[in-house]
DNA sequence: GAACAGGCAACTC
DNA sequence: GAGTTGCCTGTT
C-alpha cells in the first residue's frame, strides 16, 4: 500500500446521494480508479481526490478548502436527485431504483469533449489508456496522496501539437479529431462556457460542427461535459434497451429537462444490472 | 489472418 | 435519407 496520511477525512454525503461506484463506473467519466479496498484516486479541475464509501457515508481525502469549493460542485451535490422522479414506467423505475446515487459529475467541458472523442468505437480500458498517456505527456504533475498524477492537459497545449505528437497515445485516425477539437476550443471558435448556458439542440448542433463529434459524442458532451440534463447519449447499449422497453417513437424529451439522469439510470442498469449479466466486456 | 469494437464521415443509390 | 465502407489500434 501506498503511504497515506489519514489528514483529511472528510464526510461527503450519503451512500444513497453519492454512490461512488456507480457514479464512476457508469460510463460517464475515466479518471477515477479505484484500489483494493475500493478508494478512488482521481483528478479533476487540476485538483487530486480520494473518494470512498463507509457503512452509509461517502468520504473525501482532499484539501478542506478545495473540498468546499470545487468538489462540492463537482459531485453536484447541490442538486436533490432524489426529487427527481420519472414517469416512463415499471421499468424506468427499476432503473432508477437500481442506479440511485448515481450522480452526473460536473466534469471539465473540454476533458469530456477530447475524452468522448478518443471514447468512439472503442473499449474503456483503452480509453483509458489514452486519456492518461495524454495527461501524463502532456498534462501538469500534481503530487497526491505519495504519488504523482496529472491534470488533463488545457485545450491550448493541445492546438499547438500536429496528429505526429499524439502517436505515442496509439488513438489512431482520432488524432487529428483531437487536435481540431483543441483547436476549435483554443481559439475560441468553440466557446464550451457559453455552450454550457444555451439550450440543448444549440449546444449539440455547435458541437457536431467539429470532425469526428457526432450525435452520440454530442450528447455525451452536453451531458458531461457542459451538465446539460437534455443530453441522451443513445450507444449500442441504450439502443438495445430503448428498443426492449420502449415505444418505436420514443423521444427523450418526454422524460422531461432531466432525461440524461435516465437515460444514466437506463444504462447502468442494461450494463450492470441482471440484464446485462455476463456481459462485462460490451 | 479476419472480424469486430460504447462512432463518424464520405460516399453511394 | 437509408445503407455501406474505411478508418487506427487492440483484442478475440
Amino acid at each position: 500500500m501506498q503511504y497515506r496520511a489519514e489528514k483529511n477525512k472528510i464526510r461527503l454525503a450519503s451512500l444513497s446521494e453519492l454512490d461512488p461506484v456507480k457514479t464512476f463506473e457508469c460510463g460517464q467519466c475515466f479518471r477515477w480508479n479505484a484500489d483494493e479496498n475500493g478508494v478512488y484516486t482521481g483528478v479533476a479541475r487540476g485538483r487530486a481526490a480520494r473518494i470512498w464509501a463507509e457503512g452509509d457515508s461517502v468520504y473525501i481525502d482532499a484539501d478542506e478548502k478545495d473540498v468546499a469549493e470545487i468538489w462540492r460542485d463537482y459531485f453536484d451535490l447541490g442538486r436533490d436527485y432524489c426529487a427527481i422522479v420519472f414517469s416512463g414506467g415499471e421499468y424506468l423505475e427499476a432503473c432508477a431504483r437500481y442506479g440511485a446515487g448515481i450522480r452526473i459529475l460536473r466534469q471539465d467541458g473540454w476533458e469530456a469533449l477530447c475524452s468522448f472523442i478518443i471514447s468512439q468505437c472503442n473499449n474503456i480500458p483503452r480509453i483509458k489508456r489514452i486519456i492518461e498517456t495524454l495527461c501524463r505527456e502532456f498534462g501538469d504533475p500534481i503530487s497526491a496522496f505519495g504519488e504523482t498524477l496529472y491534470t488533463f492537459p488545457p485545450a491550448e497545449r493541445i492546438a499547438s501539437l500536429e496528429p505526429d505528437d499524439l502517436s505515442p497515445l496509439r488513438c489512431g485516425y482520432r488524432a487529428s479529431y483531437i487536435i481540431e477539437a483543441a483547436r476549435a476550443v483554443s481559439t475560441g471558435r468553440l466557446n464550451l462556457e457559453v455552450l454550457a448556458d444555451c439550450d440543448y439542440d444549440t449546444a449539440v448542433r455547435e458541437l457536431k460542427k467539429l470532425k469526428g463529434v457526432g450525435d452520440k459524442v454530442a450528447n455525451c458532451v452536453a451531458l458531461y461535459g457542459l451538465h446539460n440534463m437534455s443530453g441522451f447519449p443513445i450507444d449500442v447499449w441504450m439502443k438495445r434497451a430503448l428498443k426492449k422497453h420502449f415505444p418505436e417513437d420514443f423521444d427523450p424529451r418526454s422524460l422531461g429537462p432531466f432525461a440524461g439522469l435516465a437515460q444514466q439510470y437506463i444504462f447502468y442498469y442494461t450494463r450492470n444490472g441482471k440484464e446485462g449479466m455476463g456481459n462485462e466486456r460490451l
